[in-house]
DNA sequence: ACAGTTTCCCGTAAATGC
DNA sequence: TGCATTTACGGGAAACTG
């Protein structure tokens, strides 16, 4: 019998989207002696896959047939890269779809196959490889789901095609998993998450807990079910602050300048007793893809007074750059003089020091350039109120599938078919 | 010979983008005597035009053929709804493209034929009609293009099938050309153009006149060639305004609240003498899908001073409404009370009692909300520097052809073919 | 009715063609 | 090479479908 075997490259199962083109290389490593004929090499979406195990059938809507050529800069290796490749969902297989409505369309896996056919001396042989698990989706909306799966299934199993894996999925150590959502944010924000970071998210999973780096996390509390109270769960909140860096806050996470990931209760903690307009940056814990900053004040009698600001979502920050609107953001009250509270980033840099060379537009200065400035909401405790749809993580990674035909499997037979 | 024959019904000439569906009805409005059998209509892209024609091809993707049906509701009349129908463009039909490289694709005119076939008595009788002329794109951002195709057509020409017409397209009166200006206003936008307004454009096409109710336009003039020092044509930025009025200014507009079209020479002489903070509304002539405010303040010696605003352009407009942002703006300079200088809607309407209703979202009083506020760029002569690309006309009118198969052309044969 | 999922298609950016 | 045109696809919203 033909075995499936894995390819030794390919480091991650990957997500596709219908309709929107992919590619996919493979790679013959076994040097075959005397093949002077083309070797056509076939990819097949769901080949081995008995009907009604998926919920969804897919499959290739180009040329699925190729001919394998020398690769240019390698020793001799045949090689092939389908290009343009793209999935569509076939429609009504024997009536209706299979059984396993149980799982969600990201926890459902996929895999292609690739086979090609020769003959030696007499002899056919089969070669065949497939990909690891793949995530089918329709809209960029599934995308922060579809990326779960994969860190899921990555973080837990080392089985190359366990497409079973979410019928039952194991849990996760915390400490496992913190390490992999902080390589999330070195990989795609290019700075990592640090102790205190992965302590206030560890926090939010498992409560108030002295330690929590043997706790286990379940596949529903990651990514499943909602935070208590909020319409999110877990991993679409931290996902969505994740695309908010990337698209808005690259340069000032990665100065370091962005704590993010605080409670309140430690915001506050921090900020008493540091000097009056102290500030911190945090993301928004009430809302997706929200940045938020919070200053200290002190009333005549001394008392601590902290202040933030309605969170900047990416509307808003696609409007003005953040380093910006900190530089501009000014408190005003009816017949007051404006001014700007936030001086010294946490602990004690003065604002400009650290921002300066982030400033983007021109400096408000005179009556020259236009300029927003931001009414104080006063206080942390105002309810927020704005709804802004999640920004899914941008796909750009699934665009080129990897892998080799090496430890493939040969299977005989008497001649062609 | 058959005599292609037109729709009464039909207004206009529409567009349609490949790739996107539309939908098509005809009509037998001929009363056919004992037909018991089914009436197929087929519906054929370009297909009377001599390859060559027209530098680019198209064919209806899906299916093109349908089977009359009695209509619903009216008196037993035969008709047929073409749906999803989809246009996709023939690539490489002998070796390259036709030969009218002149035209630009809005200027290339095409059209939809629907034809049937029956027999009676043993005659042959073929049906046959056709669209006005349509024109195809492959991009939203040729609607504006294509949308002045139509414009100049209906205005200039009956003829209900002249493919060629922008072979050589005929002048346009002034008086002609600004009814249907104004009647673009007042369709899409819901209040059209008064003649204050209209003067302001026909100074922009002919320069300052003291009458150009007789002055013609050329096709060129009016859609093609750049508005001296700028890099887009008239149309192009007068379409610009009105999406932008249909995205994020109607019910001001509709209000009548938008002088809009003042030339900035007219503006300083409407504000000059009227009271201090009295303001008008206009659309930037600079950039594409723009509008600001100027206001009159008067020096110490009673000297009047013009301020006015950058340009607002869709993005920051959908950040933040327009009333709200002149209900919310102010000039702040540093060490100053902020206030804002937007009193009276020019001629004198007090700013809240013409907006007033038209807040969208919580005043800012006290310290509660947020707040965005301008800094005065001090003079209407800053040069504008932001760039924004033009949001082209929404399309939403090309999903629905109809035709009547009446005047029908009848064709006798000797039977099938 | 409803939620999960897919389809539709604008609008921007990139690719392509001439 | 530059411009005109098409293609690609993210993202929001509507349509679909059990």
């Amino acid at each position: 019998e033909k075995q499936p075997c894995m390819p030794t490259h390919l480091q991650k199962p990957l997500i596709i989207k219908t309709g929107v083109q992919f590619t996919t290389k493979v790679r013959l490593l076994v040097k075959l002696p005397e093949v002077d004929y083309q070797l056509k090499v076939k990819t097949t979406f769901d080949k081995d896959l008995p009907p009604g195990r998926v919920s969804r059938q897919f499959f290739i809507l180009t040329n699925n047939t190729k001919v394998m050529d020398i690769e240019d800069y390698s020793n001799g290796c045949l090689s092939v890269e389908f290009r343009h490749l793209q999935l569509k969902e076939k429609k009504y297989i024997n009536g209706t779809k299979g059984s396993e409505g149980l799982l969600s369309v990201t926890e459902e896996l996929h895999s292609l196959s690739f086979e090609a056919c020769f003959t030696v001396q007499g002899l056919t042989i089969d070669l065949e490889t497939c990909s690891l698990p793949l995530v089918v989706i329709s809209n960029v909306s599934q995308l922060p789901g579809g990326w779960a799966s994969v860190m899921w299934y990555n973080l837990l199993t080392d089985e190359p095609r366990n497409l079973a894996f979410f019928g039952n999925p194991p849990r996760a150590n915390w400490s496992q998993l913190s390490e992999v959502l902080s390589w999330q944010f070195s990989t795609f924000a290019g700075r990592g998450l640090n102790k205190e970071q992965l302590a206030m998210l560890g926090e939010k999973l498992f409560g108030q807990h002295a330690s929590c780096s043997d706790y286990q996390v379940s596949w529903s509390k990651f990514s499943k079910e909602n935070i208590p109270g909020k319409p999110f769960s877990f991993w679409m909140w931290l996902d969505s602050i994740l695309e908010l860096i990337k698209k808005h806050l690259l340069p000032v996470w990665n100065e370091n300048y962005i704590m993010g990931f605080v409670s309140k209760e430690m915001e506050r903690a921090l900020l008493k007793d540091k000097e009056a307009g102290t500030f911190l940056l945090r993301f928004s814990e009430s809302h997706l893809g929200g940045i938020t900053f919070t200053w200290v004040e002190y009333s005549e009698n001394g008392d601590a007074k902290f202040n933030s600001v309605e969170p900047y979502t990416k509307n808003r920050l696609s409007a003005l750059p953040f380093a910006d609107i900190i530089r501009d953001y000014k408190v005003i009250s009816d017949g007051v003089v404006p001014e700007n509270p936030l001086k010294f980033l946490y602990p004690n840099i003065p604002k400009d020091e650290a921002f300066g060379r982030l400033y983007n537009s021109q400096p408000s200065k005179g009556k020259r350039t236009s300029l927003f400035i931001y009414l104080d909401p006063n206080a942390s405790t105002t309810p927020p109120s704005c709804q802004s749809p999640q920004p899914p993580m941008t796909p750009g990674e699934f665009d080129v599938l990897c892998f080799d035909l090496s430890d493939v499997s040969l299977h005989e037979s008497n001649g062609p078919n």
